[in-house]
DNA sequence: TTGACAGTTGAGCATCTATTCAATTATAAT
DNA sequence: ATTATAATTGAATAGATGCTCAACTGTCAA
């Protein structure tokens, strides 16, 4: 199978547009990575973890009471978030301790999050 | 069914800290329109048409053309994308061009692109 | 009015993924 | 050694989701 295998359906309205737009686009790497983050950060459960984490690195056991879920839950998501480089983590006896890798995220949240207000803000004048 | 469940499998090791990381937890809505907005843009179709689109308002057929994808998978993400608010659309005889609605999701980009390369890079330090 | 093209929409399908459950590992205390 | 607790792990399940296909709407031109 071509890589370059034509698989839309429709000739193109401006070619030019079309082709410059192309070549401004990023790598494919570059979009992998982006949406790879965003996957993470995209899911109830792994976003309310990074919320307590902002606050405290926490052990599996804390963070599954802070969120109301079970260990073993919290435990496949962490792993996901390790594996992502979002948390790290580090043995105290008995106890895992999780917290923050990348404080990038804590920034990125507060200007999604005053996006997300903004939008919602707009939402309320349509009702 | 109540709200106040508890469905944690375990005691919590500290129990002042966990109280306390639930209280600097933000409201449900919050989280939500967070993970909504990631969900949106974490994933490979849709950021990609947020590239594109970041460069120039694009028609449907050309982003199909853009992303070498048909022209309904486009129109089913790009609905979702006006749903959510990140993109805006305008009819022009027989096209319809989309454009970004908020110049926040670029800023975005920018800085979880600085996150994942940076990430990636500790990667590759790894091999 | 008819035909062509741009775009939308809903149903169906295949894939992905979050949680559950059960079993296992790791550590500490008796 | 044995027991208890914290955490991890793999398999199974149920639900979510992206793409395809086909039918449909909207617009323009002849």
């Amino acid at each position: 199978m071509s890589k370059n295998e034509f698989v839309c359906d429709c000739h193109p309205i401006n070619k030019e547009l079309v082709e410059k737009t192309k070549k401004a686009m990023p790598q494919d790497r570059t979009v992998k990575n982006l949406v790879n983050f965003f996957s993470i950060v995209g899911d109830s459960t792994r976003c309310k973890i990074l919320f307590a984490l902002k606050e405290t690195p926490l052990c599996v056991c804390d963070l599954a009471n802070v969120l109301s879920m079970t260990k073993s839950s919290i435990s496949h998501q962490l792993n996901k978030m390790k594996t992502a480089g979002v948390v790290k983590c580090e043995r105290n006896g008995k106890q895992v301790y999780y917290s923050l890798d990348d404080n990038h995220v804590i920034e990125i949240f507060n200007i999604s999050i005053m996006h997300t207000n903004h939008k919602a803000k707009e939402n309320d004048y349509e009702k």
